[in-house]
This record gives structure tokens, C-alpha cells and sequence, in this order.
DNA sequence: CAGGATCCATTATGATACTG
DNA sequence: CAGTATCATAATGGATCCTG
């Protein structure tokens, strides 16, 4: 996914303005949420910290080549911090921020409308 | 992005019960709102019924291969209405259908997080 | 254990042109 | 106007192996 674009510079037509002031917050939000695993990987780790390798059992067959990844990016962006115990790296552990907690409205809406939306599949299966 | 598993037959560990119960539905969610598109289409149809060029000048960037594919992939899914007329193929619209108004909330949601993101991204940038 | 490196397949996106 | 077709590139994912 590509990384939105400013708006700053943006002269569009005027009667758009209302769909615009929408659009560009919403396609940041999608940046950041990225993909499939951002949301799982936070999930997890809202939790409790977690290793490496436990993310990787829980996160449901992400590699270590994506996980590693998606974590990178995911404390560039802010919403992770990794703990390296310096005596030992087979300690490190992974930790949300309190940034990462502002997602929780997005995970529930998510939440919510996944359950509806299988009902409404598996409904829609019995109803044949 | 690939289509989520189905959990019925999915024999976890206990303790990870409530994460699991979680997961699906939001990965559910993630599946049917894929990628950039489906959310700023949706959006833009909120304003009312469009044609296909109208949505390919307010859908920021999206190009027609892409624009086809979605609207293709929306309609499958319950989300939209072709409205073609039988005399006129110039007249084709895209309509919402009831089901597409529950992405509403994620809609919100995305859009809240968005604006707090960038006032974030812009504070950090003032504050260096 | 925590990743990185490599190779490969698939998907997503994009530019441009074209058609009924 | 509403798309298709073609070509090209980039992003993502998977498999396997490697290393400090």
C-alpha cells in the first residue's frame, strides 16, 4: 500500500469538500493499519508483551521474515517498543505503546461488523 | 489480501480462547474492506449514486482497470448495485445497498483515528 | 531464540492504449 | 462513457536455510 499523500497542496472543486475532509484521514488511517497483520499483531499483544517467537505461534501462519517486517515498521510508525534485555537477546520483548491503544475503536468496529458479517454469510449458506 | 479461514474447525489452546474469538471476525472485516479502494468507493457513494467516470475523477488516482475490479468485487459481495439501463449503457450507476451503511462505523472510526494520527505526525514534525 | 538472506510465486497497482 | 487489454513494476507472501 502507498503511502498517502498530503493534502496540504490539494485545490480540488469545491462542492467535493466534505467527501475530501473525510478521505484523507481515513486513507492515512488504512496506511497505518496496513494490511492484515498490523491489527492481529496488536491484538496479540494487547494482551501482554510478548516474545518473538510467541507472536509467531499466536499470530495465525505469519512467517518470521513477515513478522519481523511488520514489526519494524510497526516502531517506526510508534505503536510498538522493542525491549532488548542487554545481558541477553533471547529476552526481547515486544510492547504496545500507548499509541497503539487508540486503535482499540477500529478493532471494535471491525470486531463488530466481522460478526455481522459472517451471520449474514452463513445465513445467506442455510438460506439455499 | 487472501481470503480468511473459516475457525469452525479451528482446535486451539484454551488460553488463547478470547484472542482467538476476536481474531476471526476482525480478520473477517480486513478482508472485505481490502486495500485502498473499498472504503473511499464506499464513501464516495454515501454522497449519492455515481457513474463510473464520476467515481474514477473523485476516487483520488484510481485508474479504470482498478476501479473496474473493485466495483466488480463490491457488487460480488453485497456492497453495491449496478444500475444499467437496458436502452442506454451510458446511463449505468453504481448504487449502495442497505448492507454497505454497517461499514459506517469503521468508516468513523478510521476517520477519528486519522485526524488524531496526523495531528501526531505534524506535532512531532513542529516539535523537532 | 530472534531474526536475516535467498529464491520464488502471487497479487496489487499503475501507465497507456484501445474498443463497443 | 464504461469499461478491456497489454505491459510493467512493486508489494506481499511462502519456503527454506542460515547465523549470532
Amino acid at each position: 500500500m502507498k503511502k498517502p499523500e498530503n493534502s496540504i497542496n490539494n485545490k480540488s472543486a469545491c462542492r467535493a469538500i466534505e467527501y475530501k475532509s473525510e478521505i484523507v484521514p481515513i486513507m492515512d488511517a488504512l496506511y497505518v493499519i496496513n494490511g492484515k497483520w498490523r491489527i492481529p499483531i496488536t491484538l496479540a499483544l494487547m494482551e501482554g508483551n510478548k516474545r518473538f517467537s510467541e507472536l509467531q505461534k499466536e499470530v495465525h501462519k505469519i512467517t518470521s521474515k513477515v513478522l519481523a517486517h511488520e514489526l519494524k515498521e510497526m516502531e517506526l510508525n510508534g505503536f510498538i517498543e522493542k525491549k532488548t534485555n542487554a545481558q541477553s537477546r533471547a529476552r526481547t520483548e515486544y510492547q504496545l505503546t500507548a499509541y497503539s491503544w487508540s486503535l482499540e475503536a477500529i478493532i471494535k468496529s471491525l470486531r463488530d461488523f466481522g460478526i455481522q458479517h459472517r451471520n449474514k454469510i452463513r445465513n445467506e449458506a442455510l438460506a439455499k
